[in-house]
DNA sequence: CAGTATCCTCACAGATACTG
DNA sequence: CAGTATCTGTGAGGATACTG
């Protein structure tokens, strides 16, 4: 059950096309950001925090982020069901080169000094 | 002619969220890095060495690269034409940032242990 | 050489409804 | 509570042809 690559073109067998690959897509990062602030989260709870996103594409992205090894997921057989989302060693790690980024976007921000 | 925001959920008045906006996209990366390893690059050049990219798409991410200040465009007024392209003090700014990301890609890329 | 102008496709995303 | 199952649509990306 292999992910479509985006990125696959060019300047690829670089590793950058696949960490691109791993939190490309619309809601990759806003779960990584989630779970970076809070910690382990539970699936209704990512979902409150994550503005508007559907269920279809939190458990979407969920499978595909624990696929990847970026989250762990925690089942409980209880009932009701809880099943708790925490990131991953790997996925704590891509924390600072995304805070990398985001202080690029920051300057950039400025530079172009654009409204919002 | 402000660019779409794929990335403008939550998360959102992240810079995080402009940065990924600057270099999303299927082909800003690929010209940026090129662009990173040989400096100063003509139009043709650049087509020639990204792959199979068309005209289209290589002058439409040239000029949104432009546009947000992470490439210069040079034209010199000769018959025939040349224009050449560079990054930016900016656009050489996230050179750094994206080599944290392959660096935590080559991590991913070891531990999911993918054939490619 | 360095681009534009059209037209088109299809994957990603979403709405809605249902379930163990 | 934590998901699945369908169906639908939209726009980024692309093929092709043409131009100053």
């Amino acid at each position: 059950m292999e992910e479509k690559n985006t990125y696959n073109n060019n300047y690829d067998n670089s590793p950058l096309a696949y960490a691109l690959n791993l939190i490309g897509g619309k809601w990759k990062l806003p779960v990584i950001w989630a779970l970076s602030k809070n910690g382990t989260m539970r699936y209704n709870e990512l979902k409150r925090n994550i503005n508007v996103i559907t269920n279809m594409m939190l458990t979407q992205v969920l499978r595909e982020l624990e696929n990847d090894g970026i989250i762990n997921r925690k089942q409980y057989m209880e009932i009701p069901p809880r099943v708790e989302y925490s990131l991953t060693e790997n996925g704590k790690e891509l924390i600072p080169a995304l805070k990398a980024l985001a202080h690029w976007g920051s300057n950039m921000k400025k530079f172009n000094g654009e409204g919002m």
